[in-house]
DNA sequence: GTGAAAGCGCTAACAG
DNA sequence: CTGTTAGCGCTTTCAC
């Protein structure tokens, strides 16, 4: 447990600019009181012996580490793992540390958030997480500052940013109904979230109101292998367009279509999320984009500014869809088709 | 900056104990010098309290924060993104505390590690990371414990922990003559990591040792977009056996082969990496599984070891690949053709 | 077996 | 404008 000579302190660069400790603290963090020449000096100091502050002593002294605790679920959904991608990059041109957990059990999530408690994280991003009620609990009583992306059930006094579900089951619709498809079936996922809720909400709706109604619903795990197995039934549905709750549901249901014997008429496809493969010829699907850029940005924004002012309300935000148009909703077969 | 009321310190657990702090941290800590009936009664009063130690203090204490900085490149790369889940799964479970950076560019890997060092970290962990000299570098001045994952370029003093890159293009080429190919050809990725090109090296060896070679070789980006736009040169070169760098591209080949006219025959395809995607019936992808349960187990606990014994010299490991067998290698239309 | 005291590296009153 | 001092919450000698 000895020094580590390769360390240098602060003490060090007040030493090589004949100034005190806290002039050099000052200095470097901006302090308008600071002359310029003295500041030059303790830069330059600073510079040259490599030194780094230690965030965590700051973090000791300040109570304000800089770490942001995420929890997220599955990052084998492409589209939990862009989204991570995007929340570090934002968190770290704001100098925010991301420090990760993955609660995808109860009790996984129980134990991230209890260490991210120890850890004094400045403030907690949930991505998509089941079990919210624990982080929405914990965050509370540690008074820590809390934002869920894409979950906002409950009215819970907490910060949220999350997709606008109703708007992209309507968009949906429109873009089906414009295609002149006129029986509507919707593939579900196992998930209750109030979010995937409205996406059906918003489907079902948009069709009443245009005459026509959902004549199927089928639900499946978000997995491609359980959707594949189930999805022959919603076809035999013969509904003519198929709204998915889900990229990965609508690319196991287009399998199970292709999988079919006889020439019956593939149904238009519409998916959700918009991950890369949709691009890709061999499904050319249509999906709804939840814009996760922006998502991202305003998540970490939302947190940022409620670091910065801890008492202010929770915030939230809603951030509408885009529809992106490809071949599978389109009526005829799709270019990537064989 | 008041303190914050809600928050339990250890000498909140003490008075309640009756007993001073010292023996509230080595009570809980586990020092075998405490007698069982004031531990209990220790315990007792915490968890009344609710009392969690701070990692901070306990960080900046002890030089030991029990964080463990992890830099990764692209997590839309779903094989980063798996193996990323794992290294935190597994590094909670040591109590270790991942702080996760992007350095997808050399200024961001620069201040990625920057940043990581800040906050003292006891470890790093690099996710096939380009840039690595600039970490080993980084880590090397800071003392710090460095895990390089699936990168070994240079002789450098660090530990490694990599697939092994000449028994998987030994693999692929086994498998492909065994399936009756007698041309060869390579779609390479557009990096020059060893273990890349080991892959290439592995699979040109062990054609020449059967009386082989590769007649023709191309690479491309790791995008699909990109990869398709190529693929076509490489099919037009008529090879029978096409093993791929990674399963992405190995996909753009498939979907270039179907796009193509006329009757040619399509190639056998073997990819590298085993995604997900790869078991879906439109590829049904031959691919070679790096084993990354194993890679990241065998990461986590070389890091655990070099954070618990500093001095102890680096370890190479090097993972043994398997080969997974679908429809793309065998010598008849996979069977998710349509 | 337990307590008292010191100190990790930093910053923010409080003085001047 | 700058220095002195205290203290964040924890662990750990050193003393008993």
């Amino acid at each position: 447990m000895d020094r580590d000579k390769t360390k240098v302190r602060s003490f060090e660069v007040a030493e090589l600019a004949q100034i005190s400790r806290s002039t050099v603290s000052r200095a470097l963090a901006g302090d308008p009181r600071i002359s310029e020449s003295t500041r030059a000096r303790v830069r330059a100091a600073a510079a040259q012996l490599g030194y780094q502050p230690n965030l965590i002593a700051r973090g000791l002294k300040n109570r304000s580490t800089g770490i942001v605790g995420v929890v997220v679920t599955d990052l084998n959904n492409p589209y939990h793992a862009q989204a991570l991608q995007l929340l570090v990059g934002k968190l770290g041109a704001r100098r925010l540390a991301p420090l990760v957990f993955v609660g995808d059990t109860a009790e996984g999530a129980e134990s991230a958030i209890e260490r991210l408690m120890s850890y004094q994280v400045d403030a907690v991003i949930a991505l998509a997480a089941p079990f919210s009620g624990q982080i929405v609990r914990a965050c509370r009583a540690g008074r820590k500052p809390l934002v869920l992306m894409n979950r906002h059930d409950g009215d819970e006094d907490v910060s949220v940013v999350s997709g606008d579900g109703v708007a992209a089951g309507a968009m949906a619709a429109d873009h089906l109904i414009a295609q002149g498809a006129r029986t509507f079936a919707y593939f579900a996922g196992d998930d209750s979230t109030s979010i995937s809720l409205d996406r059906e909400t918003g489907f079902a709706e948009r069709l009443a109101e245009n005459g026509f109604e959902l004549s199927a619903r089928l639900s499946s795990r978000y997995s491609h292998a359980h959707a594949l197995d189930v999805a022959a039934d919603l076809l035999r549905s013969g509904a003519q367009a198929i709204f998915c709750a889900n990229d990965t549901l609508a690319f196991a249901l287009m399998d199970a279509a292709r999988g079919m014997t006889g020439g019956a008429r593939r149904p238009l496809v519409v998916g959700y999320d918009n991950s890369a493969l949709a691009g890709w010829p061999v499904y050319d699907l249509t999906s709804i984009d939840q814009n996760l850029e922006d998502m991202t940005s305003l998540t970490v924004e939302t947190a940022h500014s409620m670091v910065a002012a801890p008492a202010s309300p929770p915030r939230r935000h809603v951030i509408s869809p885009h529809l992106v148009q490809r071949g599978s909703s389109i009526n005829r077969p799709p270019k990537g088709t064989i």
